[in-house]
DNA sequence: CAGAATCCTGCCGGATACTG
DNA sequence: CAGTATCCGGCAGGATTCTG
Protein backbone atom coordinates (compact mmCIF):
# COMPACT_ATOMS: atom_id res chain seq x y z
CA UNK A 1 0.00 0.00 0.00
CA UNK A 2 1.57 3.15 0.95
CA UNK A 3 4.55 2.28 2.20
CA UNK A 4 4.96 0.73 -1.35
CA UNK A 5 3.77 3.84 -3.13
CA UNK A 6 6.81 5.63 -0.94
CA UNK A 7 9.75 3.33 -2.66
CA UNK A 8 8.65 3.34 -5.87
CA UNK A 9 7.97 6.92 -6.01
CA UNK A 10 11.57 7.39 -4.45
CA UNK A 11 13.45 5.41 -6.77
CA UNK A 12 11.95 7.06 -9.45
CA UNK A 13 13.14 10.21 -8.00
CA UNK A 14 16.63 8.94 -6.83
CA UNK A 15 18.02 8.91 -10.35
CA UNK A 16 17.13 12.33 -11.43
CA UNK A 17 18.61 13.37 -7.41
CA UNK A 18 22.00 12.35 -8.57
CA UNK A 19 21.69 14.68 -11.44
CA UNK A 20 20.03 17.49 -10.55
CA UNK A 21 20.09 17.41 -6.82
CA UNK A 22 23.81 18.45 -6.64
CA UNK A 23 25.84 21.69 -6.48
CA UNK A 24 26.33 23.66 -10.13
CA UNK A 25 24.15 21.34 -12.41
CA UNK A 26 21.14 23.82 -12.92
CA UNK A 27 23.71 26.73 -13.25
CA UNK A 28 25.31 24.22 -15.91
CA UNK A 29 21.64 23.42 -17.75
CA UNK A 30 20.72 26.77 -17.82
CA UNK A 31 23.87 28.00 -19.35
CA UNK A 32 23.87 25.54 -21.87
CA UNK A 33 20.20 26.68 -22.71
CA UNK A 34 21.78 30.59 -23.04
CA UNK A 35 23.76 29.09 -25.42
CA UNK A 36 26.92 28.75 -24.02
CA UNK A 37 28.27 25.44 -25.25
CA UNK A 38 31.72 25.06 -25.03
CA UNK A 39 33.75 24.00 -21.55
CA UNK A 40 35.59 27.00 -21.42
CA UNK A 41 33.16 29.73 -21.99
CA UNK A 42 31.47 27.98 -19.37
CA UNK A 43 33.92 28.00 -16.83
CA UNK A 44 34.76 31.35 -17.00
CA UNK A 45 30.26 32.24 -17.28
CA UNK A 46 29.51 30.06 -14.41
CA UNK A 47 31.39 32.13 -11.75
CA UNK A 48 33.00 29.65 -8.88
CA UNK A 49 32.67 26.51 -10.64
CA UNK A 50 36.26 24.83 -11.29
CA UNK A 51 37.11 22.72 -13.96
CA UNK A 52 36.50 19.19 -12.12
CA UNK A 53 33.54 20.08 -11.24
CA UNK A 54 32.13 21.58 -14.08
CA UNK A 55 33.68 18.01 -16.20
CA UNK A 56 31.72 16.12 -13.91
CA UNK A 57 28.75 17.83 -13.90
CA UNK A 58 28.94 17.88 -18.04
CA UNK A 59 29.63 14.13 -18.03
CA UNK A 60 26.81 13.21 -15.84
CA UNK A 61 24.67 15.01 -17.21
CA UNK A 62 25.38 13.66 -21.11
CA UNK A 63 25.50 10.29 -19.47
CA UNK A 64 21.70 10.97 -18.05
CA UNK A 65 20.44 12.05 -21.22
CA UNK A 66 19.83 15.82 -20.77
CA UNK A 67 22.91 17.04 -22.62
CA UNK A 68 24.26 16.04 -26.57
CA UNK A 69 28.18 16.12 -26.67
CA UNK A 70 29.37 17.39 -29.91
CA UNK A 71 33.44 16.39 -30.43
CA UNK A 72 35.02 18.10 -33.46
CA UNK A 73 38.06 17.02 -34.71
CA UNK A 74 39.62 20.44 -34.57
CA UNK A 75 43.13 21.95 -33.41
CA UNK A 76 42.68 23.20 -31.40
CA UNK A 77 40.18 20.73 -30.12
CA UNK A 78 36.86 21.93 -29.87
CA UNK A 79 33.35 20.35 -27.99
CA UNK A 80 30.22 21.96 -27.93
CA UNK A 81 27.46 20.98 -25.67
CA UNK A 82 23.67 21.49 -26.19
CA UNK A 83 20.24 20.37 -24.67
CA UNK A 84 18.38 17.24 -25.44
CA UNK A 85 14.85 17.00 -25.57
CA UNK A 86 14.78 15.66 -22.49
CA UNK A 87 17.18 18.87 -21.23
CA UNK A 88 14.46 20.99 -22.73
CA UNK A 89 12.24 19.74 -20.23
CA UNK A 90 13.57 19.85 -17.71
CA UNK A 91 14.56 23.03 -18.01
CA UNK A 92 11.23 24.23 -18.13
CA UNK A 93 10.12 22.27 -14.99
CA UNK A 94 12.90 23.76 -12.77
CA UNK A 95 11.66 27.63 -14.12
CA UNK A 96 8.62 26.08 -12.28
CA UNK A 97 10.19 25.76 -9.52
CA UNK A 98 12.34 28.78 -9.44
CA UNK A 99 8.65 30.82 -9.57
CA UNK A 100 6.82 28.30 -6.97
CA UNK A 101 10.11 30.12 -5.18
CA UNK A 102 9.56 33.66 -5.39
CA UNK A 103 5.96 33.13 -4.72
CA UNK A 104 7.32 31.68 -1.59
CA UNK A 105 9.14 34.51 -0.75
CA UNK A 106 7.53 37.16 -1.50
CA UNK A 107 4.75 35.75 0.57
CA UNK A 108 6.68 36.24 3.94
CA UNK B 1 23.73 39.73 -20.42
CA UNK B 2 23.84 36.27 -19.83
CA UNK B 3 26.14 35.94 -16.63
CA UNK B 4 23.19 38.40 -14.91
CA UNK B 5 20.49 35.81 -16.03
CA UNK B 6 22.66 33.39 -14.51
CA UNK B 7 23.43 34.83 -11.73
CA UNK B 8 19.93 35.55 -10.55
CA UNK B 9 17.89 32.35 -12.11
CA UNK B 10 20.93 30.26 -9.56
CA UNK B 11 20.02 32.77 -6.76
CA UNK B 12 16.48 32.14 -7.07
CA UNK B 13 16.89 28.56 -7.33
CA UNK B 14 19.49 28.03 -4.50
CA UNK B 15 16.65 28.46 -2.06
CA UNK B 16 15.00 25.60 -2.97
CA UNK B 17 17.67 23.32 -3.56
CA UNK B 18 18.88 23.60 0.09
CA UNK B 19 15.45 22.21 0.70
CA UNK B 20 14.34 19.68 -1.73
CA UNK B 21 18.10 19.14 -2.81
CA UNK B 22 19.13 17.09 -0.05
CA UNK B 23 18.14 13.41 0.76
CA UNK B 24 15.09 12.25 1.92
CA UNK B 25 13.38 15.56 1.58
CA UNK B 26 11.19 14.71 -1.12
CA UNK B 27 9.84 11.01 0.28
CA UNK B 28 9.08 13.18 3.48
CA UNK B 29 6.80 15.17 1.28
CA UNK B 30 5.50 12.28 -0.25
CA UNK B 31 4.79 10.72 2.84
CA UNK B 32 2.91 13.83 3.96
CA UNK B 33 0.86 14.31 1.03
CA UNK B 34 -0.37 9.90 1.10
CA UNK B 35 -1.84 11.48 4.72
CA UNK B 36 1.18 10.14 7.06
CA UNK B 37 1.14 13.17 9.54
CA UNK B 38 2.75 12.34 12.76
CA UNK B 39 7.21 11.92 13.21
CA UNK B 40 6.71 8.51 14.39
CA UNK B 41 4.84 6.85 11.51
CA UNK B 42 6.63 8.51 9.41
CA UNK B 43 9.83 7.19 10.45
CA UNK B 44 8.89 3.81 10.34
CA UNK B 45 7.32 4.51 6.55
CA UNK B 46 10.47 6.11 5.15
CA UNK B 47 12.21 3.11 5.22
CA UNK B 48 16.05 3.93 5.94
CA UNK B 49 15.82 7.54 7.32
CA UNK B 50 16.93 7.99 11.12
CA UNK B 51 15.81 10.43 13.72
CA UNK B 52 17.67 13.10 13.22
CA UNK B 53 17.72 13.31 9.60
CA UNK B 54 13.63 12.84 9.90
CA UNK B 55 13.62 16.01 12.17
CA UNK B 56 15.82 17.76 10.61
CA UNK B 57 13.64 17.91 6.98
CA UNK B 58 10.73 18.47 8.87
CA UNK B 59 11.74 21.83 10.05
CA UNK B 60 13.75 22.87 7.22
CA UNK B 61 10.37 21.61 5.10
CA UNK B 62 8.62 23.71 7.93
CA UNK B 63 10.28 26.58 7.85
CA UNK B 64 10.35 27.11 4.21
CA UNK B 65 6.69 26.89 4.05
CA UNK B 66 6.35 23.36 2.05
CA UNK B 67 4.89 22.51 5.65
CA UNK B 68 2.60 23.16 8.24
CA UNK B 69 3.04 21.94 11.69
CA UNK B 70 0.29 21.11 14.44
CA UNK B 71 0.64 20.66 18.07
CA UNK B 72 -1.59 18.94 20.15
CA UNK B 73 -1.48 19.67 23.98
CA UNK B 74 -1.86 16.45 24.85
CA UNK B 75 -0.39 13.44 27.12
CA UNK B 76 1.07 11.87 25.03
CA UNK B 77 2.39 14.75 23.27
CA UNK B 78 0.85 14.84 19.52
CA UNK B 79 2.51 16.52 16.61
CA UNK B 80 1.11 16.54 12.57
CA UNK B 81 2.40 18.08 10.22
CA UNK B 82 0.47 18.74 6.65
CA UNK B 83 1.53 20.09 3.17
CA UNK B 84 1.22 24.23 2.94
CA UNK B 85 -0.41 25.26 -0.74
CA UNK B 86 3.00 25.76 -1.80
CA UNK B 87 3.63 22.33 -0.56
CA UNK B 88 1.69 20.95 -2.90
CA UNK B 89 2.44 23.08 -5.44
CA UNK B 90 5.84 21.11 -5.29
CA UNK B 91 4.82 17.78 -5.25
CA UNK B 92 2.61 18.25 -8.17
CA UNK B 93 6.16 19.48 -9.82
CA UNK B 94 8.32 16.87 -8.71
CA UNK B 95 5.74 14.62 -9.76
CA UNK B 96 6.87 15.71 -13.60
CA UNK B 97 10.31 14.84 -12.72
CA UNK B 98 9.88 11.71 -11.91
CA UNK B 99 7.46 11.09 -15.38
CA UNK B 100 10.22 12.39 -17.14
CA UNK B 101 12.69 10.38 -14.97
CA UNK B 102 11.02 7.38 -16.66
CA UNK B 103 10.33 8.78 -19.52
CA UNK B 104 14.28 8.66 -20.03
CA UNK B 105 14.96 5.65 -18.20
CA UNK B 106 12.52 3.64 -20.67
CA UNK B 107 13.76 5.50 -23.77
CA UNK B 108 17.27 3.56 -23.24
C1' DC C 1 6.13 10.17 21.31
C1' DA C 2 8.41 14.50 19.69
C1' DG C 3 12.79 16.03 18.82
C1' DA C 4 17.32 18.05 20.58
C1' DA C 5 22.28 16.93 21.45
C1' DT C 6 26.67 14.28 20.41
C1' DC C 7 29.88 11.90 18.05
C1' DC C 8 31.71 9.88 13.94
C1' DT C 9 32.53 8.91 9.02
C1' DG C 10 32.19 9.07 3.94
C1' DC C 11 31.88 11.66 0.25
C1' DC C 12 31.28 15.94 -2.27
C1' DG C 13 33.34 19.72 -3.98
C1' DG C 14 37.39 23.01 -4.19
C1' DA C 15 42.35 23.90 -5.75
C1' DT C 16 45.99 22.56 -8.44
C1' DA C 17 48.85 20.27 -11.71
C1' DC C 18 49.22 17.32 -15.65
C1' DT C 19 48.23 15.04 -20.40
C1' DG C 20 46.48 14.73 -25.26
C1' DC D 1 41.26 23.92 -25.04
C1' DA D 2 39.17 19.61 -23.31
C1' DG D 3 39.51 16.52 -19.84
C1' DT D 4 41.71 13.63 -16.01
C1' DA D 5 44.30 12.71 -11.61
C1' DT D 6 45.48 13.82 -6.95
C1' DC D 7 45.17 15.75 -2.53
C1' DC D 8 42.51 17.69 1.14
C1' DG D 9 38.97 20.05 4.23
C1' DG D 10 34.18 20.56 5.44
C1' DC D 11 29.82 19.11 5.96
C1' DA D 12 25.77 16.17 5.25
C1' DG D 13 23.83 12.37 7.13
C1' DG D 14 23.97 7.99 9.98
C1' DA D 15 23.76 5.81 14.84
C1' DT D 16 22.84 6.58 19.42
C1' DT D 17 21.49 8.67 23.65
C1' DC D 18 18.81 11.80 26.47
C1' DT D 19 14.93 14.87 27.90
C1' DG D 20 10.19 17.00 28.27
Amino acid sequence: MDEKKLKSSRKSYERLEKVIGCKWSVSVLEAVRLGIKRPGILERSIEGISTKVLSERLRRLTDYGLLEKHIFAEVPPRTEYTLTEAGESLVLIISQIQELDEKIANSK
